[in-house]
DNA sequence: TGGGGGACTGCCCTTTGGGGCAGTTGCGCC
DNA sequence: GGCGCAACTGCCCCAAAGGGCAGTCCCCCA
């Protein structure tokens, strides 16, 4: 798949064309899809860039294709385009999370605006989902029982209050400690913590024995 | 001023009259305004709730009185409610944070919804501003080089390292990050990073020596 | 002119963290 | 049955953190 790339949704071919030209002649990848279920099918793993659809097209209208691709996990921002817009789709659109919503008749600067925007934010979103994962992904490479270890320890307690609270021995919780520290490649605790927070988990108090 | 009221703005005093009565129906406290000046005026200390406005009133439109309420620092939920509304206005409002813009025509349920929501996420930003200012007051209760040791400690660096790069003795900072935890009342290194970061503040990694 | 606070140093002590070495147990897998 | 792995324990050592006590500067303010 080419990198991000504008997909244009719309029946009207004559005007899917000219979008496709216009879009093309400033410097952005075009596709382009006759329908929303073609968009739907063609997703060669994600979808880079953003979206320009039509609010009536054929099969299912755009806030259904919207709502379609939220379902199926994709991010990619939306910026609907149509001739026959309502006050009450375009603020739909907007709450469901839309770049923009603008009529046919819109000025083309303003279309050029919202791609630029689009595109700045599934740029944002894509590198904020890569580092979560492969956040996530570090820390799904520890053992249970060291994940287990590790949320005592971004709650700030001693070796032997996790210890006692696991009912294990002081020098184990080392242990899963250095097993811990070596395998995230991190020292100290603060370092932990922020891992632990940014990889989304939450730090739950629980009950601290007093 | 009376927690979690219904600030309506519209010029038709008819409208505001009926609509007063609808929502205090609803079991609202509610306060109406004939014009974005008023409402601007009589904010006492901060509008708590939401405000339900008209597009068009007298003295500058309702997406101004957005951004006017959005320069003097509120954050209080904005409704649209417009019989005039066209699709770019509704736009551009929901782009700038509105809850919802609805036409006068619109069924009551709806309203009513918008409103419900518009206040929990009033709640939700109010608590999380109080928090955020509650953790900023305990770090500004720290002297300017007590901050500095913090900011190296959250970085997970020895308190010889942290000497080293202050050029001060290490003793001098175990003293520092005692001051620290007293007054903080914190004891781990995790607790110091999520005060740290919780509070708004960014973890530069610095030089790390060697 | 004396007092208080902040920053700083030096000595000395205890607790905690980190980790080496040696060993046991239990589980799944070829 | 042997192998690897995770979890666990015990002993021992060193380094780092935490903190008491005593003291020095420096600055501001009554």
């Amino acid at each position: 798949m080419v990198a991000d790339t504008v997909h244009i949704v719309d029946d009207d071919s004559s005007f899917l064309r000219a979008m496709a030209r216009f879009m093309e002649a400033n410097g952005y990848p075009v596709q382009t899809y006759r329908s929303a279920q073609e968009l739907l099918k063609s997703k060669d793993g994600d979808l880079q860039g953003c979206i320009i659809t039509d609010l009536s097209i054929p099969d299912m209208n755009g806030l259904e294709l919207q709502q379609a691709l939220f379902q199926r996990g994709f991010t990619t921002p939306i910026i609907f385009l149509t001739g026959n817009g309502d006050v009450s789709s375009a603020v739909t659109a907007m709450k469901s999370g839309a770049i923009d919503f603008l009529e046919k008749c819109a000025p083309q600067e303003r279309l050029l605006e919202a791609v630029r925007k689009a595109f700045v934010v599934d740029e944002r979103m894509r590198r904020e989902a890569v580092t979560r994962s492969e956040r996530r992904s570090r820390l799904s490479s520890l053992t249970d029982r060291e994940l287990e270890v590790l949320a005592h320890v971004v709650q700030g307690k001693m070796n032997k209050e996790i210890a006692s609270e696991l009912s294990i021995h002081e020098r184990t919780v080392k242990l899963h400690r250095t097993s811990i520290t070596t395998k995230l490649r991190m020292q100290s605790v603060a370092e932990l913590t922020r891992l632990w927070m940014e990889a989304g988990n939450e730090v739950t108090p629980g009950e601290t024995s007093s």
